[in-house]
RNA sequence: GGGGAGUUAGCUCAGCUGGUAGAGCGAUGCCUUCGCAUGGCAUAGGCCGAGGGUUCGAGUCCCUUACUCUCCA
């Protein structure tokens, strides 16, 4: 299937993509830097950004201090997303050679180890020793300001003076954020010879993209506070990129980073499906087959990370990635198969380093199906609205459809912009552009405002770790370091006082909420007062917070026991052991795809969210269930082992791939049936749990289901409370237990019956009422009317009526007025009025307003009005024949 | 996180400035036919997403909320 460049006669061979990552590894590991598996493009635990868009994501805590590697030098090679958030390369992916919304990242860092001149010789000499890069096709660009990099590669690396641009901030000052660590970075170039607009005697600074920038080192040596004022980091460090698809096409001497060996066997692909050419002078066809390659893999790669396509966040970035995967397609003939096809060619083609790959095109083609139909259904609506609005204005003669309204569909509908032109064109009108990318400037500003939430978690280094006792212990006594108020003040004394506070501790038996394991509850207890500790949980870096209610006096750093509720922690631990029973038995029975979504566990229930792409069935619940239930009772043992986190990760023991691990990770066993990664706390023998049971099974996302249980003494309580219900009802119906069902029944088809028959009964009523009343009316001129007055009848209720009345064989063929009046409780008066013929209910209920001291109104053939006047009630027969007697109506 | 739109019969949707909830398809029954396709007639099917409010009266106006779609971050 791949396309083997090899053979497109160059010399010497070029790298291709397989051999790069391995060169780039093996070179740094070489370098004593730790391999680190690339990261999952969702950043773990990290809210500021979308998706992982660069090398140094998941190691930014150990750029700002927050923790600390057990290593000092990483080598990567990181998938990364570009889509959404700061930088979207969305819009122009497709229509340029170098944009990706996926793409690698290799990237070597320092964690206060070596500094600028070892990056920058590192670098030169990979590029120049391994990759062969010759030198007189390579410049770099430090900052102005930088002297030290500048002489760095003047000397040590004796590189031409001539070939070093000393550039400002723009291109060569980096920051993480507003705030944290940032510095200077040199740039390396490459000149490919090739410029899209011709260019042959340009510099670096040109962007027609003969200078290909290839790697970014970025040396990290200040830090910048609130002010904007930057000190010097105490040991600085060192964050590199260098995009692989970049640096293939320079490697594989191809004009653009779609025809390396990434790229074109996609593109290939593409080509024989539709039996056209790329590159052969149809752009139209070129953007559509880059596009298409490029979001195949960014969708393979979500999937295999777990996102779904959703109205918001994440979710919504790949539902628009996958609307314009669609729409390309459609634009040159591909089919839905021929999209899944392509998305298992990913596998084909990146299946040996990226090995999740697998599972991401076994989603995505549930997912491309989906979207594929909602796609169908939402532009189809959006094209809908298009034609009507394009026969109006074609009826007006007008030749532009205004950009209000094509951004109108395109904001609520979803109707791409590009296809309501072509639809737009066929007809032979013109889209208002100018108005349309108006309106979306004004969204778009409009959008960034946000505001900044208070989260006490957020807290800065003030405080450091607090030292967790409580796998061993549920009791300890501490010294209170700090009592923070709500909004995260420190307080220093409390006066005979209640509220809620926070309490920090040096160490502490409070397990904080973490893992998907509720916080502890229990006392803390001094001298003076008390807290009731009712949540615990965890500052980033590290410090445990109790917070509760405190009673009584507080002084600072004083003694205290910490209680933790022994009870509820016991029953927290069954259910998170019995959790972890669960993850196994649901591999056992649906298949090792089972991989954990998120889990929460408290004194109450467990919950489990898991991906499996459709419910699970009733059978195989039971299945589970009762697997749960026999490792329960064979009473394994369940033993904890702290050691290496690589030493673990060899060890096959289940853990999120996107979580970040401390150097040392725990993982709990039980018998030789489940081992995984968990902080949490646990039972000691599976026996304690008891029993387990399922409560319910949903859906959270598509592809993720939930499982929800109770365990021990909760699912006692939980018995009991079906049991008393169950005695109630059939107590309530007289039946025995075993025979509430068909009572039901029989009861429910019985009250339906008799529903009916209540309708019927009262139509027969209505009919009586009518027939006797029909014989009441009266007449002026050529006007038959008839006045009637009603205790408790509903507005509804005396339109039935009238209906009924209308019906009856005796009503009057020719002009009519029904007037009905009724009070309705004690507090007001309704009339309806019925017109027929010449006589007008409209004009009636005017007039009836004006004596009634009421308001209404209403259609020439029926009109409605009321009044608070109810004291009229009495008279009012009379006064409404007056009125109908006197007046024209 | 910030906008916009939607939620009405089994399905697809109308419903104007508040005044007796509608259409098409589907379902059921009858008629037409040797039978089928079809055609004709009739019937059933609705707490107008939920909860408040304004009003004599709310599917319609206002507020809150849930869910769905969609755009922007």
């Amino acid at each position: 299937m791949q396309k083997d460049v090899r053979q497109s006669g160059f010399a010497p061979a070029p790298l291709l993509s397989g051999d790069l990552r391995r060169l780039f590894i093996d070179y740094f590991s070489g370098k004593g830097h730790r391999i680190v598996q690339s990261s999952s493009i969702i950043p773990a635990g990290d809210d500021s950004i979308m998706f992982t868009n660069a090398g140094m994501v998941q190691f930014k805590d150990y750029f700002t201090g927050v923790s600390s590697p057990a290593f000092q030098r990483a080598v990567t090679v990181q998938k990364c997303l570009r889509a959404g958030g700061k930088h979207n390369d969305l819009e122009n992916v497709g229509k340029t050679s170098r944009h990706h919304t996926f793409f690698e990242m290799l990237g070597n860092f320092s964690f206060g180890d070596y500094f600028k001149k070892e990056a920058v010789i590192f670098a030169y000499d990979f590029l120049k020793n391994v990759l062969k890069l010759k030198e007189e096709r390579l410049y770099v660009s430090v900052h102005e300001k930088d002297e030290e990099g500048f002489f760095i590669w003047k000397d040590a690396v004796k590189f031409d003076r001539n070939k070093i641009f000393r550039l400002g901030d723009d291109s060569n000052f980096w920051q993480m954020g507003e705030t944290g660590p940032c510095g200077y970075s040199s740039e390396i170039f490459f000149d490919t010879g090739y410029s899209e607009q011709g260019h042959e005697t340009c510099d670096i600074m040109c962007d027609c993209g003969r200078h290909l920038e290839i790697w970014n080192l970025v040396f990290m040596e200040f830090d910048r506070d609130k002010s904007g004022r930057l000190s010097r980091l105490p040991k600085p460090s060192i964050d590199t990129g260098m995009g692989l698809e970049r640096i293939l096409r320079v490697l594989q001497n191809v004009k653009s980073n779609y025809d390396t060996d990434v790229f074109m066997p996609y593109i290939n692909a593409i080509n024989s499906i539709t039996e056209r050419r790329y590159d052969a002078g149809d752009e139209n066809y070129d953007t559509a087959a880059r596009v298409i390659s490029d979001h195949i893999r960014a969708s393979v790669f979500l999937s295999a990370d777990s996102v779904f396509p959703s109205n918001e966040g994440r979710g919504y970035v790949f539902r628009r990635i996958l609307r314009r995967l669609i729409r390309y397609s459609l634009k040159i003939g591909l089919s839905l198969e021929n999209l899944i096809h392509l998305g298992n060619m990913v596998v084909i083609v990146m299946g040996d380093f990226y090995p999740e790959a697998s599972d991401g095109a076994a989603f995505f083609e549930k997912i491309i199906k989906e979207e594929y139909e909602r796609f169908n259904d939402t532009v189809g609506i959006g094209l809908r609205l298009l034609d009507d609005e394009i026969a109006v204005l074609k009826a007006n003669r007008e030749k532009t459809i205004p950009g209000d309204f094509i951004f109108r569909l395109y904001d609520t509908n979803g109707l791409p912009v590009d296809l309501a032109g072509d639809v737009a064109s066929e007809s032979g009108l013109a889209i208002d552009m100018d108005r349309f990318r108006e309106l979306m400037e004004i969204q778009r500003k409009s959008s960034k405002q946000k505001k900044e939430k208070f989260n006490i978690l957020d807290i800065p280094t003030l405080f450091t770790k607090t030292v967790f006792t409580g796998y061993d212990t549920l009791e300890g006594e501490e010294n209170i370091t700090a009592v923070l108020g709500e909004s995260g003040d420190v307080v220093r004394e409390i006066k005979n006082e209640e509220g809620n506070y926070y309490i920090i501790a040096p160490s502490s038996p409070f397990y904080p909420e973490g893992g998907g394991q509720a916080g502890d509850r229990g006392v803390i207890e001094w001298k003076d007062g008390s807290m009731r500790v009712l949540n615990t949980v965890k500052t980033k870096n590290g410090a445990i917070l109790h917070w509760g209610r405190i009673f009584g006096n507080l002084k600072g750093n004083e003694r205290a026991l910490f209680l933790v509720d022994g009870d509820l922690r016991n029953k927290t631990a069954s259910n998170h052991s019995a959790t972890h029973l669960l993850q196994t038995a649901l591999r056992t029975v649906l298949g090792p795809h089972i991989s954990q979504q998120g889990s929460y566990v408290d004194s109450e229930r467990l919950r489990f969210d898991f991906s499996h792409l459709k419910p699970v069935l009733d059978e195989e619940l039971r299945k589970v269930e009762y697997l749960v239930n026999s490792y329960i009772f064979s009473n394994l043992s369940v033993t904890v082992k702290e050691m290496a986190a690589s030493e673990a990760l060899g060890s096959g023991a289940l853990h999120f791939f996107d979580e970040k691990y401390e150097d040392t990770v725990r993982v709990v066993s039980m018998g030789d049936i489940s081992k995984e990664f968990c902080g949490g706390t646990h039972v000691r023998f599976t026996g304690e749990i008891g029993f387990f049971k399922i409560i319910s099974e949903s859906s959270v996302a598509s592809g993720i289901r939930r499982i929800e249980g109770v365990t021990g003494y909760n699912y006692l309580s939980r018995l009991y409370m079906e049991e008393d219900n169950l005695r109630n009802i059939a107590s309530l119906l007289g039946a025995p237990e075993s025979d509430i069902y068909n009572r039901i029944i029989k009861l429910y088809y019985d009250y339906e019956l008799l529903e009916k028959e209540n309708e019927e009964l009262r139509e027969k009523l209505n009919n009586l009422e009518s027939d006797a009343l029909v014989k009441n009316f009266r007449k002026k001129g050529n006007i038959d009317y008839l006045v009637s007055t009603f205790r408790g009848l509903s507005a509804d209720e005396l339109k039935d009526l009238m209906n009924a009345l209308k019906s009856s064989k005796d009503f009057p063929s020719g002009s009519s007025l029904v007037v009905f009046v009724s009070l309705v409780g004690e507090e007001k008066l309704v009339y309806v009025v019925m017109g027929g013929g010449e006589a007008d209910a409209s004009k009636t209920i005017k007039l009836l307003n004006s004596r009634l001291d009421g308001k209404g109104g209403g259609r020439k053939d029926f009109a409605q009005g009321g009044s608070l006047n109810i004291l009229i009630f009495d008279s009012v027969k009379s006064i409404v024949e007056e009125i109908i007697a006197s007046n024209d109506v």
